[in-house]
DNA sequence: ATCCACTTGCGTACAGTGTTCGCATATGCG
DNA sequence: CGCATATGCGAACACTGTACGCAAGTGGAT
C-alpha cells in the first residue's frame, strides 16, 4: 500500500481526471440552500444538513460564508433574482400588476420566503434586489409619479404583496399543521387580486389628481 | 443536620408564610415572554432565559405550555389583545385608518413582532385575534361592503399594514446592525400614510361603484 | 525542483438550544 | 390520616452555530 502509484498513470486510473469536483463556492452553496429550503422547509436548514447535500463538512461552508445569517441574506437576494419585472409601457397598470404578481408568484414558489423576509427583510440590498428595485421604480416614474412620490407608491405596493404573502404562507402552514383540507388556490388568487385592484385604483385616482 | 426542624416554628421561620409565590401559570409566562422580547429581542428568547426571569427552571414551563412554538402563538394572541379597534361611525374612513394605525403602532411597539408574524402568521386564531377580527370586519360592513366582499377588503388592509411593518422592522434592524444614523420617524410615518391613503381611496372608489 | 505564502477542507470541541423523563414535593379530597 | 393528582425541577439527549488548529493543495518566485 506504500507508494504504489503507477509511474505513468492512464487517463482512467488517474485519481480525478480533470477537475475533481465543481469545487465549493458561494454560488453552489446558495443554490443548494434554496433547493434544501424548497424540499424540506425553513427549520430543516442547518449548516450540517446543507453540507451533507454538498458532499462536504459543515465547517467548510464557513470558508465561503461568514455565518448562517449571511447565507440567508444571500439566499434572499437569490430569490429577488427570480423576479421578472415587466418593461414600462404606454399603459402603466398592467406592468405594475405584473410586477406585483411576479413577486407573489416567487413567494408562493418558496413558501419559506415569507418567514425569511420577516427576519432579514429587504436585507443589505444585494445586487439582484438593487437591480429589480430600480426596474420597479422605473414603472412608477413611467406611470407619471414625480421623483419623490414614486418611492412611496412603490413601497406601498411591495408592502401589500409581502404582507399578503406572509399572511397566506402562515395560513397555509396552519392548514398543513392541522391537517385540514386545503383552501382552493382560486379563492386566494381572488383575494389577492381584489386588494391589488383597490390599491391600483387608489394610485389611478392619485395620478388623475396630479 | 438530621430532622432539625423546630417543633412549633414561629411565623417568621416558617419557610413561606402565606402563598410562596404568585405561582407559575400560563398568563405569567406569556406576559414575561413579551417583556423579555421587548427588552432583549427575538433571538434572546429561550426557555432557559425566560425561566430565569420567572425564578423557575426551564422545564417547569412545560407544565403550562407544550412547546416554544405554542408559547409564541400565545404571545402573538397577546399582542392582538393590545389593539384597540375603533367603533363603527357614520364616516367609515376615519375608523378604518384608526384601525390600521393601531395595528401599526402595535408592531412598532414590539419590533420583533414582524419576524414572529412571518413564522406563525395570524396563527390558530386565539381569543384576542378572533375578537379583534370581528370588530374590524364590522367596520367594513358599516362602510357598506357586502358580506362576501368585506373580508377581502379587510384582508387587503391588514396585508398592507403587516407588510409595511415587516419591511420597516427589517429596515430598522439593518440600520442598527450597520450602526447607521436613524431614519426619521416622520418620514416613515409619511410613507405609511401615503400607501394607506391610496388603499382607502381605492376602497372609496369601489364603494361609489357599488 | 525547492521554498514559501496563501487558500481550502475538515475533525474536534464548546456553549447553548428545545425537549423528555423520572423523581420529589405540594395540594386537594375522601 | 391516606391517596390521587398536579406541579417544580435536575439530569440527560440530540442538535444547533461556529471558533480553532491542523493537513493538504496551489501558485508564484527563486
Amino acid at each position: 500500500m506504500t507508494s504504489d502509484k503507477p509511474p505513468t498513470p492512464s487517463v482512467w486510473t488517474r485519481p480525478h481526471p480533470k477537475r475533481t469536483r465543481p469545487a465549493l463556492n458561494r454560488e453552489r452553496i446558495v443554490a443548494e440552500a434554496v433547493r434544501l429550503l424548497d424540499d424540506e422547509g425553513l427549520e430543516s436548514l442547518s449548516m450540517r444538513t446543507l453540507a451533507v447535500r454538498l458532499g462536504t463538512a459543515a465547517t467548510s461552508l464557513y470558508r465561503h460564508v461568514t455565518s448562517k445569517d449571511e447565507l440567508i441574506e444571500l439566499v434572499v437576494d437569490e430569490l429577488y433574482g427570480e423576479l421578472d419585472v415587466p418593461d414600462p409601457a404606454a399603459e402603466w397598470r398592467a406592468p405594475l400588476a405584473g410586477c406585483a404578481r411576479s413577486l407573489r408568484a416567487m413567494i408562493l414558489r418558496h413558501p419559506w420566503a415569507a418567514s425569511v423576509l420577516g427576519q432579514v427583510g429587504l436585507a443589505e440590498l444585494g445586487p439582484n434586489l438593487a437591480h429589480q428595485s430600480a426596474r420597479q421604480l422605473a414603472l412608477f416614474h413611467a406611470a407619471g409619479f414625480p421623483p419623490g412620490e414614486a418611492e412611496r407608491a412603490m413601497d406601498g405596493l411591495l408592502a401589500y404583496v409581502i404582507g399578503m404573502g406572509v399572511s397566506e404562507a402562515a395560513y397555509l402552514s396552519l392548514l398543513v399543521r392541522t391537517g385540514q383540507t386545503e383552501h382552493p388556490r382560486e379563492l386566494r388568487d381572488g383575494t389577492f387580486d381584489y386588494g391589488l385592484d383597490r390599491y391600483l385604483d387608489g394610485l389611478q385616482a392619485r395620478l388623475a389628481a396630479l
